[in-house]
DNA sequence: AACTATTTATAAGA
DNA sequence: TTCTTATAAATAGTT
């Protein structure tokens, strides 16, 4: 229908093929309006050009979405509608897996105990008394742990107060002492001396920490 | 283009209207068809008449789904794919929510506890010290009961014992006893008979039960 | 479902 | 893109 008949095949001339793709596409559109009106029907016509742009024609009584639900309907299930149910299938699974976990639970806590059969209770007693023991033991452990671990750092604390004694007892025999206490408090533990050791009754409160600030000793 | 011009309404007429549908669907999915060919496009049409048949023709390059998602691609999310997300979150909480009941569950049987702290694992000790009670309180309230039910039971079985006793005894002092023992043994409670009460010294194992098959004195 | 007079769509050109 | 127009194609009314 034109000045010349034309073989449907593509044509390769890219603006002829643009030109053409605009004409027959205003064409097809008043086709489908047409149809819509004349025929009472619905009709949803979709259309990407070799640009990739996209034109559409969708009958005004009815959407996209509504033409596409009712397609897969008539259809049965496509890809789409498959992967939406299996997803609805692993969700109900999850949920139940969830409520026996939160049955389990309950049960351990000691709640939801009626459904159980007397050989049940019994093995799920032995089983709380089992673990009861291996919490126990992990915490007894932690605390053997823990109390060697403040026993380190209190003979750390008191090796370190050792050797701030004697410093501070060897202030009048340095002949370069200029009374900077700080400096000497904020020492490095490298510097270790090998003088003898001496009680400092002036001192009575220096072994039990406060003197010099609070120490961390709390466990964990 | 006919025999004369129609105005473009809906035709009243439902076969005439049919007739139509069907000359201008084949009309319109051939264009759709030439558009695809010529201009090298992708096109999807789908069309409902009016009494709901579905018909559709999609460009043997791609795929309805293809042109529905590259078309929600283009257009934004709609309604349907929203829904698909929504179910997606929630099944991502699901699973958070099902690992975390797990590693509670893990915890009270005595695994992986290196995460704990000190004190966690003491409040997890105690916690399961009272759930344990519970159990074993459970436990041995069931004891109880079906020590009582046993009771019940075995009591039960004595009297009935009792009464095939008197009967047995009963059976010289019948005058139309026929040696039908089975009958006998086998006669309801129901005809219970006001006969003194005699001890059986011929009958030693009468009572234990073993003497009549096995009865059924399991707990639960 | 076929026919065909007529309308409509559009290919080529401007 | 849009207009023009000769011509191909679609189809309304009919059989």
């Amino acid at each position: 229908m034109g000045r010349g008949k034309i073989e449907i095949k593509r044509i390769e001339n890219t603006t002829n093929r643009q030109v053409t793709y605009s004409k027959r596409r205003t064409g097809i559109v008043k086709k489908a309006r047409e149809l819509t009106v004349l025929c009472d029907a619905e009709v949803s016509l979709i259309m990407f050009s070799s640009t990739g742009k996209l034109s559409e024609y969708i009958s005004p009584s009815t959407t996209t979405k509504k033409i596409y639900d009712t397609y897969q309907q008539v259809n049965g299930v496509d890809l789409w509608n498959s992967h939406y149910e299996k997803m609805k299938e692993t969700l109900k699974k999850q949920k139940e897996s969830n409520m026996k976990l939160r049955k389990e639970i309950r049960q351990r806590i000691g709640e939801g105990l009626d459904d159980l059969s007397f050989e049940e209770l019994r093995g799920l007693e032995q089983d709380l008394d089992g673990s009861v023991k291996v919490v126990r033991d992990r915490k007894y452990h932690m605390i053997a742990t823990q109390t060697e671990t403040y026993r380190k750092k209190l003979r750390n604390l008191q090796e370190t107060h050792t050797h701030l004694m004697r410093e501070f007892d060897a202030r009048g025999e340095d002949p370069y002492y200029d009374g900077d206490y700080e400096s000497l408090l904020g020492m490095s533990n490298g510097a270790a001396h090998l003088l003898p050791y001496r009680l400092q009754p002036s001192q009575p409160n220096l072994q039990d920490g406060e003197t010099y600030g609070s120490y961390d000793l709390r466990l964990g």
